[in-house]
DNA sequence: GCGAATATACGACCGATTTCGTATAAACCA
DNA sequence: TGGTTTATACGAAATCGGTCGTATATTCGC
């Protein structure tokens, strides 16, 4: 089993990573709680897949008490250069420009932030 | 089914969908070819990928001929906008700038490249 | 004309993902 | 203490994406 392949969850699989990046910790059950406030989702199918995720060494588990604690096992930056990446693949012709245009383009952002974008541009034009 | 439905293609039929996207009209064969060029993989899968997009309603096709001719049936700029939308939601807290930030540092540029995203923002800033 | 090449149609298979039912054990509490 | 709740484990079914073999029809070239 390659890197790769822990680093490109599922759909159901990523949003469960997002809980936990933000929660850093959580039980089977919160993460099914968060989850079911969004979707018609049964405790044992979060619970299941929890597992895989730990099979599969996407998360790791605390598991000498009786409530398992879970935790992202994965990078948050590495999954979203991974996916990132993938996406310029498919959908952008292998172009991240492309990626950013249509980024920027159709997503607002504000005055600050577009100050952080130049300011990271001119770093690179000057390496 | 939703047109949501349709704006989601798998990673296959985004490949298929970036050949035709590129080439306008093209046949089976056309579009097979394209792809051997990079993968291993038989015609009648890539004739099947196709069938099922045409079912699916992600392409359109004149079969008035013994050898249909291909085209997408899906809008390019919409497709990108609506999953980059999507990514920019379930991986960047919705934060496109988070997006073109790890977009620009992770991958390459060209100073060209540089120079068109740097003229985009100063429009976006003037308005 | 006829065999080879080329086209579509279609069904089946495989692996991965997702879903959930059920079994079982531990903890809680009235 | 005994029933309810809550936890994990596990297996099985349903679905999906991707792959290809085979059948069949059409067209091409000698």
């Amino acid at each position: 089993m390659t890197i790769a392949k822990y680093l490109k969850p599922t759909e159901s699989e990523l949003e469960i990573l997002q809980i936990l990046w933000t929660k850093g910790t959580a039980t089977v059950r919160e993460v099914h709680e968060e989850l079911a406030a969004t979707k018609d989702v049964g405790y044992t199918t979060t619970l299941k897949l929890m597992q895989i995720m730990h099979e599969k060494g996407l998360v790791k588990r605390d598991d000498s008490m009786r409530t398992h604690i879970y935790q992202a096992a994965v990078n948050k930056e590495k999954t979203q250069k991974h996916l990132l990446g993938k996406m310029i693949d498919n959908l952008f012709g292998g172009s991240p420009t492309q990626l950013v245009i249509q980024a920027l383009g159709e997503h607002k952002a504000s005055a600050e932030e577009i100050e952080k974008i130049q300011a990271l541009l001119n770093q690179m034009k000057t390496k």
